[in-house]
RNA sequence: GCGGAAUUGGUGAAGUGGUUAACACGCCGGAUUGUGGCUCCGGUAUGCAUGGGUUCGAUCCCCAUAUUUCGCC
């Protein structure tokens, strides 16, 4: 194992942990925000920019690179890291997340979930094993087990049936993991119920595994509360020494509100996204720079930022290449949102050390949402 | 100078003698949470070159004017 983990400390007034990643002799802390890059790439940006904001780990995907370039391609090139030139720790989602997205209910069965490409219209079958299997090759450094991700409005007995079929998918996942390079974590699915999220964290822990995931959330609308409940119904029954992870949560005051209920990693396409379509964040909330308003702002997107993109661009500049459509803007601006997400991590952990971290939660969401937020 | 054609929003345009003038782009907003990047959802001409006329009713028919354009001298 290539990684490892420690909790070093705990917030005396909420479940809120520091941690500490070992890597390569390097140490990376937790809470941490992950961006994502699906394709081997965080869309737009270079290795080398992603470390420059003070990343940890970042995330690539299973199912894309199964497709292209496949992930015989990626082991010949001599593992992820070395193809694209990420020496920082890199999780693999499994492919999970597309059965949600990708495929029908009707093509889960119990083997696995049958695809249809979506780059050529192939039937594709992807496995418990088939995904373990890919992820060895990949040879990221934490994978993830297969699993559906049914969403939050699922009704009890399909998310009940869903959650005991994940279970028997991770345990034949965990008998194909190979690399010993790698972790390997088990996911907790259930909704926002206490007894399937329970059912589903003990059952999961019972197999063991290197971290857990809590999955399905942010998924379907579902009201911040139920998001909230599934946190903690959660890390409730999850072990204290090992790595915690909400999978696709990246709203600000939902990665304070899951660091509050003991959650050490979050990953979100969101800072991306966000910054292809012309958004940046910024701690009085979100702005949107297509807005006729920044056209003569020449002022950067936060003076306390300190993003390559706030120190040396103007908010209508950055305007500018967003309305041209030039791909330099949804850089500066993915620059700007990520730096903005860990930073956030990185005040979080200082309001742990403190155990302020409700204090600090109060003064930032009055900040961001305005004063009739909840 | 003579003859023909055209003139619809910021742009390209569709269209009809009779309730809300299609569509696209642009513009103005909004959305986006384990990424099928460049998507989705709203709003955006009280108006059809100008002035007259015909008609119950005209952007659509007629006349004049203006502008653009083509051909001929």
């Amino acid at each position: 194992m290539k990684l490892d983990f420690k909790v070093k400390k705990e917030e005396t007034k909420t479940k809120a942990r520091l941690g500490e990643i070992l890597y390569n002799g390097k140490v990376y802390e937790t809470p941490m925000f992950m961006p994502v890059g699906t394709q081997a790439t965080v869309k737009t940006l270079s290795p080398e920019e992603i470390k420059e904001m003070n990343a940890g780990i970042i995330l690539s995907n299973t199912y894309h690179l199964w497709l292209r370039p496949g992930e015989t391609i990626v082991s010949h090139a001599g593992g992820l890291h070395k193809f694209m030139n990420y020496d920082g720790p890199i999780l693999t989602d499994s492919g999970g997340f597309q059965v949600f997205s990708l495929a029908n209910p009707k093509d889960i069965t119990e083997e696995g979930v049958l695809f249809k490409n979506h780059l050529n219209g192939d039937k594709l079958l992807l496995t418990p094993e088939k995904s373990i299997e890919i992820q060895n090759k990949l040879d990221s450094d934490i994978a993830m087990s297969f699993d559906e991700c049914p969403p939050a409005s699922a009704s009890h007995e399909y998310l009940r049936q869903s959650i005991e079929r994940t279970i028997r998918w991770a345990e034949r996942g965990k008998k194909a993991h190979k690399n010993e390079n790698q972790m390997l974590f088990g996911i907790v699915q259930g909704g926002a119920h206490e007894d399937l999220r329970k059912f589903s964290a003990l059952e999961t822990v019972k197999i063991g595994f290197d971290g857990y995931s809590i999955g399905g959330v942010a998924n379907d609308h579902e009201s911040k509360e139920d998001m909230y409940k599934a946190f903690e119904y959660s890390t409730n029954y999850l072990p204290k020494d090992k790595l915690r992870y909400a999978m696709g949560i990246g709203e600000p005051i939902d990665i304070i509100e899951g660091v509050i209920r003991g959650i050490d990693l979050f990953d979100c396409v969101s800072p991306t996204r966000l910054a292809r379509h012309g958004h940046a964040l910024t701690k009085s909330g979100k702005i949107n720079l297509k807005n006729a308003k920044y056209k003569e702002d020449f002022t950067p997107i936060s003076s306390e930022c300190d993003c390559y993109a706030c120190k040396h661009y103007t908010k209508a500049y950055i305007k500018h290449l967003i309305n041209c459509e030039e791909t330099f803007g949804a850089r500066l601006l993915s620059i700007h949102n990520i730096r903005f997400l860990i930073n956030l991590t990185e005040e979080i952990r200082e309001a742990i050390k403190k155990d302020s971290l409700l204090e600090y939660r109060d003064i930032f969401v009055k900040k961001y949402y305005g004063d009739d937020y909840e």
